[in-house]
DNA sequence: CCTACCGATCGGTAGG
DNA sequence: CCTACCGATCGGTAGG
C-alpha cells in the first residue's frame, strides 16, 4: 500500500500559504494526501451546517485542504460523494448495532439496552454524519436513496425483531410491538438533533437513560 | 377578500400551455390570485423534495402559477419566505397544543395524551411542513433561526411541564421526567419523517397508539 | 504510455 | 407585475 509517486509535502505547502481564502480550520494539515476518507470527512463538517445543495465542490475540497479537480479524481460527481457517505454511514450504524447484539446473550431487556445503546451512541458520536443521513436522503438520485433507504429498513428491522421477541417472550408488555420500536428508534436517532458536547449530558449518561426510558417504551416487566 | 387587481386567466392559460418543462401538479389553479399564502403553500411543497438550497425561486413561482417577480413583492428574500414558513408553522403547532392542553382537563395522563396527541396530529396533517422545520432551521440565517429555534423550545418545555406535573403529582414513576419528555416529542416529532397517507396506520390510529407509548414512556400508572 | 494531479475555464443557472 | 437582465458562482472538465 505505499506509494512512491511524489513526496505530497510539496504541494501542501504551497497550499497552506497564510493570506489566502482558506478557513483557519482545515482538516487537513499541510503535507497530507487528501484520500477519499479525508474528502467524506470534509464534506460532513460543511454539509452539516449548510446541507448538500448548500455546500459547493469548492468548499468541500478547501475544506479538506485540497482542489475541486481532486475531488473528481476520487469520486464521480459530488452525488456520489454522498451516496458514499450516506451509505457507510449506515454500515457503520448497522455493524455497531449487530455486534452491540452478538455480545448482549439472550435477555430480551439486555438485548434492547445494546440495540439502544449502539443506535444512540453513534448518533452522538457521528452526531454531523448522522443528521446527514437523515436530512439529506432527499438530495439522492432515486438509485442510491433506495440503496440507503433499504439499509436504514434493515435497521429499523433489528429494533423490530428485539421488541417482538420480548413481546413474545414475555418480558416486554408493548401492545403493538413495531409501533413501540419505531417510537424508541426514532426517539434514539433525534439525539442528533438535539446533543451539544459540553451539555446538561455527557454521552454516557445520554445513553444510560434512553435504554432505561426504551426499556419503559415497550412495557418491560409489566 | 376579493382583488380586482387583473383577471389571472390568460397569465395562468399561457403557463399552462402544454410541452413546456413545467410539472403537471401546479397547486394554484390558473385564475386564483398569487397571495403570500399561496406562495408559502407552493414552497412547502417543491423544497420538501429538494431542501431549500435545492429549491429556486423559480421553482416555487412556477409551483404557484406566478413569477418570481411576483415572490418578491410578497417576501423581502427566499430568506424571508422560509423564516416566515418556520415561523407559521411553529405557531401552529403551539397553538393546537395549547388549546389540547386546556381541553384536557387536570388529569396528568390526560394532559399527556392532549400534547402527545396534538403534537402527532399536527406533524401527520403537514407532514412536508414539519419536515421543513426540522431539515431547514440551518438554513436559516441567526436571527431568524434563534427566533424559530426559541419557538421549538416552547413545545418543547411544554412537554417538559406536563411530564413533571404528573411525577410530581405521583401518577408517572419516569426517573428523569425531562429525559422522557425529550424522549417522547422526538419521536412524536418524526413521524413526518416516517408516515406514508394510505400506509398500514391512518392518522387517528398512530395518534392512539403513540399516546399509549408515550404514557409507558413516562411509567404511567408505576 | 499511464496515473494523478495542476491552473484555468467551460456552459448554464443561481438569487435578486 | 412582466421582460430582461446583473454580478457571482454553480457542478464539472478542458489541455498539458
Amino acid at each position: 500500500m505505499v506509494s512512491a509517486e511524489k513526496p505530497a509535502a510539496s504541494s501542501g505547502a504551497r497550499r497552506g500559504s497564510p493570506g489566502e481564502g482558506l478557513p483557519p480550520t482545515t482538516l487537513v494539515l499541510p503535507g497530507d494526501e487528501p484520500t477519499a476518507a479525508a474528502l467524506i470527512a470534509a464534506a460532513v463538517e460543511v454539509m452539516a451546517v449548510h446541507g448538500y445543495h448548500g455546500t459547493s465542490v469548492r468548499d468541500i475540497a478547501a475544506a479538506a485542504g485540497t482542489s475541486p479537480a481532486i475531488l473528481y479524481h476520487h469520486f464521480t460527481s459530488k452525488q456520489g460523494l454522498l451516496a458514499t457517505m450516506l451509505d457507510r454511514g449506515l454500515d457503520v450504524l448497522i455493524a455497531a448495532t449487530e455486534e452491540a447484539l452478538d455480545l448482549a446473550g439472550e435477555d430480551p431487556a439486555d438485548r434492547l439496552r445494546a440495540v439502544v445503546g449502539a443506535h444512540v451512541r453513534v448518533h452522538l458520536e457521528s452526531q454531523r454524519e448522522s443528521l446527514l443521513g437523515n436530512s439529506e436522503l432527499r438530495s439522492l438520485e432515486p438509485g442510491a436513496r433506495a440503496l440507503v433507504v433499504a439499509k436504514r429498513d434493515v435497521q429499523q428491522r433489528i429494533f423490530d425483531r428485539v421488541v417482538r421477541d420480548g413481546v413474545r417472550r414475555g418480558v416486554f408488555g408493548a401492545d403493538q410491538p413495531d409501533d413501540a420500536a419505531r417510537f424508541v428508534s426514532t426517539a434514539c436517532t433525534a439525539v442528533a438533533a438535539w446533543y451539544r458536547p459540553g451539555g446538561r449530558l455527557g454521552p454516557d449518561e445520554i445513553v444510560a437513560r434512553y435504554e432505561e426510558i426504551a426499556l419503559d417504551a415497550v412495557r418491560y416487566g409489566r
